[in-house]
RNA sequence: GCGGGCGUCGCCAAGUGGUUAAGGCAGCGGCUUGUGGCGCCGCUAUUCGGGGGUUCGAAUCCCCUCGCUCGCCCCA
C-alpha cells in the first residue's frame, strides 16, 4: 500500500460521504431553478494566461498557487483555481452576451497548489453563481440572498454575513495612496508580511491577522471615507435591499478580498465553527473583469461556496443537533428489501424477482453469496433494509415467498406482522403489502 | 515556501532497549446444511511509514527520508 496513494491535497469521497454531497447539490439545484439561473460547465483546464490576466498577476492565487504545467505542445496550461474567469471566457467565446444578461451557476473541482490544512485542499469543490450584465443594486442583494438562503435552507445557523464596498477604481486609487502614505511613516510597526505588501498590494494589509497591525489600522485612513458620492449611495442602496429581505449583515471596513477583479460590493459569509479557514462563501462585484478579458464593458457579480467547508459545518451542526435539518442531509438510502436466496432454482427466480421489484420502484439488495441462510440474514440485518424476502427450496416447492419484517421489536411479540407469505408467481400481493406497510427505514 | 504535532493490522490503540508485538471494533469461519439482533469458540501484523546507523539485542535510542495532520501566508 505504499505506492498507490493519492497525491497530497487530493481527497477521495467515499460511499458514506457521497449522500451529503448529493443532497447539497440537489438542494442547490432547486434554488437555482427557482431563481431562473442556468447551469454552465466549463473545462477544468484552461490556458494559464486566462487566470493571470483575469485574477491578477500580483495575487497569491496566481503568483504561487496555480497548478500549472506544459502540455505536449509546450502550451502553458492551468487547472482552474476558481470558476469566474472560466465562466467569463466561455460566455465571451460563445457570444452569450448577445442574448442578453446571463444568470449562471456552476459546480465542480478547483485546484490550488497550497499546503493542505483543515478546510483547505489542493483539489476542492466550489459551487458558484455569476450574474453577468446587471449593475442594479437589487442584483447585488439578490445574489447575496441566493447564497444566504441556500445556506439557511441547508440548516446552517450561526453564520455571519459581512459586506463592504471597495468603491470603483478611482476610489481605490485615492485610498491606496492615502493608506500607503500613512503607513509608510509607521512601517516599523507593521508585521513583515504587511511590510512586503505595502509595495505590492497595500489594500490587503487591511485584513491582516496580525493583532498589532490591526491595532495600528484603527487610526489609519478608512476606505469608506475615500468612496465617491455615487459609490456611497450605491453601497447604501445594497444595504437597504438586504434589510428589506431581512438578511442580517455586518459592515466590515477591512474586508478587501484577495482577487484583483473585485469592485464595489464585496462580501463574505463566515462561520466561527470552522477554525482557521472560516470563509464558507465569498464573492463580490467585478465590473471591469469582462472588459479586461477582451469583452465589452459589462458589469457582473457573483460568489462561490467552498463545498468542503460547507460539509465540515453541516457535520458539526449535525452532531450538535442530530435531529435537525443539517443532520437529515447525510441520510443514507438503505434498501427496502434484502433478498435472501439459496438453491439453484431459487437463486435464478430471486434474480428475476429483484429486477421486477426494482422496476416497481423498490430499493432491492440481492444476496449473491449462495451462503448459509443465517449468514444471509446477518447481512440483511446489517444492510439496514426494512424487509427480508426469502426464497429457497421450500418456497419454490410451495410457491409461496416469505416476507419478513426486520424490525427487531416485532420479532417475538407479533409473528403475523413479522412474517407473511405471498404467491411467488404473481408479485402483486407482495408489492401491495410492501406499499401499504411502507415505513421509513430504520437506522437513520 | 515556513513552523508545530503525529506515523504499531481495515479502524481505535497498548507497548518507551531483552527472547512468541496486548486488547477492543470490524471482517471471515464455526457452534446452528433453512432463518437475523445476544452469546461462546477459532482465524486475521514474521512485523511496528521507508532507509541507514548504534547495540549481543531496537517498534522502542540517533541520523536521513517519505507521508499524514494542524497552523502561518492566502483563499472557498
Amino acid at each position: 500500500m505504499n505506492h498507490l496513494k493519492k497525491l497530497r491535497g487530493m481527497v477521495d469521497l467515499l460511499p458514506e460521504q457521497t449522500p451529503i454531497w448529493q443532497a447539497i447539490e440537489s438542494l442547490a439545484r432547486t434554488h437555482f431553478v427557482r431563481a431562473g439561473i442556468s447551469e454552465i460547465r466549463t473545462p477544468l483546464l484552461e490556458a494559464t494566461e486566462l487566470f493571470s490576466k483575469g485574477i491578477g498577476e500580483e495575487t497569491d492565487v496566481v503568483g504561487k498557487e496555480m497548478y500549472s504545467f506544459l502540455d505536449r505542445g509546450e502550451r502553458s496550461c492551468t487547472l482552474r483555481p476558481e470558476g469566474t474567469a472560466s465562466v467569463i471566457r466561455a460566455v465571451l467565446e460563445n457570444g452569450l452576451l448577445n442574448k442578453g444578461m446571463q444568470r449562471l451557476w456552476y459546480a465542480g473541482p478547483m485546484f490550488r497548489y497550497e499546503r493542505p490544512q483543515a478546510g483547505r485542499q489542493r483539489q476542492f469543490h466550489q459551487l458558484g453563481v455569476e450574474f453577468i450584465g446587471l449593475n442594479q443594486t437589487r442584483s447585488d442583494a439578490e445574489v447575496i440572498a441566493l447564497a444566504w438562503n441556500l445556506l439557511q435552507d441547508l440548516g446552517l445557523n450561526n453564520l455571519e454575513l459581512e459586506i463592504n464596498s471597495l468603491g470603483d477604481e478611482e476610489d481605490r486609487k485615492t485610498f491606496r495612496s492615502q493608506l500607503v502614505n500613512w503607513l509608510q511613516s509607521r512601517e516599523s510597526a507593521l508585521d513583515t508580511d504587511s511590510q512586503k505588501r505595502l509595495l505590492q498590494n497595500p489594500l490587503r494589509i487591511l485584513d491582516s491577522k496580525n493583532s498589532q497591525t490591526q491595532a495600528l489600522l484603527e487610526k489609519a485612513p478608512k476606505l469608506h471615507s475615500s468612496l465617491s458620492k455615487e459609490s456611497q449611495k450605491r453601497f447604501a442602496s445594497v444595504q437597504i435591499h438586504l434589510q428589506a429581505l431581512d438578511i442580517p449583515f455586518k459592515i466590515n471596513d477591512r474586508l478587501v478580498r484577495g482577487l484583483d477583479y473585485y469592485d464595489q460590493t464585496a462580501f463574505e459569509i463566515t462561520s466561527p465553527q470552522l477554525g482557521a479557514q472560516s470563509t464558507v462563501c465569498g464573492g463580490g462585484r467585478y465590473n471591469r473583469l469582462i472588459e479586461q478579458l477582451g469583452g465589452p464593458p459589462t458589469p457582473a457579480i457573483g460568489w462561490a461556496i467552498g463545498l468542503e467547508r460547507l460539509i465540515l459545518l453541516i457535520q458539526q451542526i449535525s452532531q450538535e443537533n442530530p435531529s435537525g435539518k443539517a443532520a437529515l442531509l447525510s441520510k443514507i438510502n438503505h434498501p427496502d428489501i434484502f433478498l435472501i436466496n439459496k438453491g439453484a432454482d431459487a437463486e435464478k427466480k430471486a434474480l428475476v424477482i429483484s429486477q421486477e421489484l426494482r422496476a416497481a420502484g423498490f430499493i432491492v439488495e440481492l444476496d449473491c453469496s449462495s451462503g448459509a441462510f443465517n449468514k444471509q440474514f446477518k447481512r440483511a440485518n446489517r444492510s439496514g433494509a426494512r424487509w427480508a424476502l426469502v426464497i429457497g427450496d421450500d418456497e419454490m416447492r410451495t410457491g409461496q415467498i416469505r416476507l419478513k419484517n426486520l424490525d427487531h421489536s416485532l420479532k417475538q411479540n407479533d409473528p403475523i406482522q413479522n412474517e407473511q407469505l405471498h404467491p411467488l408467481n404473481n408479485l402483486e400481493s407482495l408489492m401491495e403489502s410492501l406499499r401499504t406497510q411502507a415505513t421509513p427505514n430504520k437506522n437513520n
